[in-house]
RNA sequence: GGGACUGUGGGGUAGCUUGGUCCAUCCUUCGGGGUUCGGGACUCCGAGACGCCAGUUCAAAUCUGGCCAGUCCCA
């Protein structure tokens, strides 16, 4: 088994490497930028669905799922976000042998498929609000290089939809959102940022658009989320409308919640190291893997502890794999490190005597655990594991950000810079080009560093309604 | 959209300039046997590739053309 590239030095090898060598996806299926979900990697995306599902499900939205063509009649009714999608959808033009008289888009998102609906299913402001969700794929015709989860043409998306009374209770919904990503995030162990883009880098269509924003070491970071509020964008064209209680028609305000397996990636790109990919508890395919060392003469006492206890581990509703294949143990050691499973017990001719286990998390903190009580003595190693990997993240999150008071400082730059910013669309330009990046857009909710207001415009210097913005080159 | 580059077993590669030494090198992987097993074991046997289609030639992984796929840069 080769060596990682240097994650510092070549990020980008590193992290294909990685998902390669821990079998989370095969990416050879001859289709550009659709890759294959291997039995490993997609235990981990099954794991960051349920995290998914369990928060937008506490904050009241049910499941759904609509159809993936939609006709180019319903997806042209909005003109921005046409105009924003336009190049890049597949397009079904044939049915059989027969041309199509009205062309099917496969859904690049699914607002066009779902709101001549909503039309037909809000009458009255008692259906309000509508909260639904779906977790399905998108086709998106990417013409930039791909990368596993994190840009591919197939993207296995997660939607949710919202029709709201007004504006205001559109914006309550924004930040209901913002904190079920908060609660996702805590479980992945990822750091982010929200922010509000700017209007020149919003969603087709949005009347804001908040991302939610990782750094992945150096200037780079990586979205892994958008909440949007459209207003009155789409229900205007699409016919969304209420009687409300004082019996006037009115429009609604919608919103939009958009996850993937990009998530899938982030976890990859910030937690793994030099030995491979490292998965929170919450997300592991595996959270333990048993592995039994054989002894001469032992063999059958070390082999009943190793059943003993995957079996008692499972039975406690613990994800766990018997690693009994014929290899040495060192060898299993370095795969299920690369795979990034937190938690090893090694069970050999001493533990199997003395009735206990090696217990080795993936950062290497070594102790024992004992059978007797074998089920809260792993919950324990596991916790203070993710509370490890939490800290590393936030440690790494924090050192990410550093200040800029001038356009020169962000060439080059080693960080994602924060700046001061008057909001003019020309003063963000110049800061892109500054960075060779984008500016991400200024803080939604918190702002994670302890700072003043800013002094000016980085790049035009006015002193008046300046705020802090970060720029970055996202990948 | 414009340009450059690259396609060799499952993965990574040597060979290509100057056609023949190549029924293709090495590492890894995979299957089988044996000895092993507390951090990537050893050994024996075996499996597996020149992107596709034409052309030039006595002879093509190597040269030419087209196609397909991929990567990077620029708009």
């Amino acid at each position: 088994m080769a060596d990682l590239p240097d994650k510092d030095a070549a990020f980008i090898d590193w992290y294909l490497a990685v998902v390669e060598a821990a079998d989370l996806s095969d990416k050879r299926y001859p289709v550009k930028g659709m890759n294959i979900w291997t039995a490993y990697g997609l235990r981990a995306r099954r794991r960051l669905d349920q995290v998914m599902i369990r928060e937008i499900e506490a904050i009241g939205s049910e499941a759904v799922e609509f159809p993936t063509l939609i006709p180019e009649t319903d997806f042209a009714k909005e003109k921005e976000h046409v105009k924003g999608f336009d190049a890049q959808v597949y397009w079904v033009t044939r049915g059989g042998l027969t041309p199509l008289d009205v062309p099917l888009v496969l859904r690049p998102t699914s607002e066009t498929a779902m709101y001549p609906t909503f039309a037909l299913w809000v009458r009255s402001h008692k259906d309000l609000p509508l909260a639904v969700y779906q977790i399905v794929n998108t086709f998106r015709y990417e013409t930039k290089t791909t990368r596993p989860f994190v840009r591919v043409r197939e993207i296995h998306f997660f939607e949710e939809h919202t029709c709201q009374v007004d504006d205001a209770a559109a914006t309550r919904r924004v930040h209901e959102n913002l904190r079920a990503f908060a609660k996702m995030a805590a479980d992945f162990g990822l750091p982010y940022l929200a922010l509000r883009r700017p209007d020149w880098d919003k969603f087709a269509g949005a009347a804001y658009s908040v991302a939610l924003d990782a750094p992945i070491g150096g200037p780079r970071t990586l979205q892994l989320g958008t909440v949007h509020h459209y207003r009155e964008n789409f229900s205007g064209p699409y016919g969304i409308r209420y009687e409300a209680v004082d019996g006037t028609q009115k429009l609604v305000h919608q919103t939009t919640f958009g996850l993937s397996e990009r998530l899938l990636g982030g976890i990859v790109a910030i937690h793994g190291d030099a030995k491979g990919a490292v998965f929170p508890v919450a997300v592991a395919p595996f959270e333990v893997v048993v592995v039994p060392i054989p002894a001469a003469g032992a063999g059958p006492a070390v082999n009943a502890a190793a059943s003993e206890i995957t079996e008692r581990l499972r039975a406690a509703g613990r994800r766990v794999r018997l690693d009994a294949g014929d290899e040495r143990p060192g060898a299993k050691y370095y795969r299920w490190e690369l795979k990034g499973v937190p938690l090893r017990l090694e069970v050999g001719r001493r533990e199997a005597a003395e009735r206990t286990a090696t217990a080795v998390d993936r950062f290497g903190a070594k102790g024992t655990v004992r059978l007797d009580s074998l089920e809260s003595d792993v919950a324990t190693r596991l916790d203070e594991f993710d509370r490890t990997l939490r800290e590393r993240a936030e440690t790494r999150f924090r050192a990410s950000f550093a200040p800029a008071a001038t356009l020169a400082e962000l060439a080059h730059s080693d960080r994602v810079r924060y700046v001061g910013w008057c909001g003019a669309e020309a003063c963000g330009h110049e800061i892109e080009r500054a960075i060779d990046g984008a500016l991400l857009g200024t803080p939604e909710e918190r702002f994670p560093f302890e700072t003043g207001p800013p002094a000016r415009c980085i790049a035009c210097g006015v002193e008046r309604d300046v705020r802090w913005a970060v720029a970055a080159q996202p990948i």
